[in-house]
DNA sequence: TGCATATATATGATTTAACGTATATGGTGC
DNA sequence: GCACCATATACGTTAAATCATATATATGCA
């Protein structure tokens, strides 16, 4: 792991679509694109584009299964960082309120 | 404090300068503009608007002695932030190393 | 008062990141 | 094969952050 590693998690963090996309992937393991353009409301170019970048750092991994694709958290992340968005999502929990709503209302598609 | 706030905060932090100047705080308690634009070898300007900016989000407090501004981590920061930065620091020693060896190379100056 | 040091801010240029739209890829089922 | 759905990528544009330089403010001391 590069000494550069903390700065690329927090540049990763540091934007609305992705961070909301990683602490909806820390509340419920496994999601596919679908279900986030839902629960985010936005264009699903968009949430693969941020998707894309979040995997290029191995922050999160990938599994296709049929058409769509689920995406989780990266088990080997460091326990720090997991801890950090467990934790921001736990003591803010307003800042995800809306997308979680709006994701348990609609996961019904995928699975 | 506004939903906003784990946005804000990690957009912070998604800057080399910032972060450096973050987790130095961490280590230090207290710093002079002074003793940081040493140990990360930046220019005095550069160092000043990036204490501005973590000041106006109050990451940051400052106390005037004389000629010099001391700056520290805010207090009343949520711990879960506090924590985020001691535990980035000691997972990623090298990401700072080399300004915590400048710093401590010539922390004579200022007090 | 005037000069030196420490720090802050303003300005304009440059770089970086995000965006919308269009299009490509990959899988399913007929 | 083709049509359909989910997802990914490419392209050009727009917006946001950062920067270097110059300058302003504040304090200390002669």
């Amino acid at each position: 792991m590069p000494d550069s590693f903390p700065l690329l998690f927090f540049k990763s963090l540091a934007d609305d679509t992705r961070l909301k996309i990683l602490l909806l992937l820390t509340k419920e393991q496994e999601l596919c694109v679908c279900d986030l353009t839902t629960a985010l409301a936005l264009s699903q170019p968009k949430i693969s584009r941020h998707l894309a970048l979040l995997k290029q750092q191995e922050l999160i991994t990938s599994r296709r299964q049929g058409q769509w694709v689920f995406y989780s958290l990266n088990q080997s992340l460091p326990q720090w960082c997991t801890t950090t968005l467990q934790e921001c999502l736990a003591k803010h929990q307003g800042y995800a309120a809306n997308a979680l709503a709006m994701l348990t209302r609609s996961t019904s598609g995928c699975l």
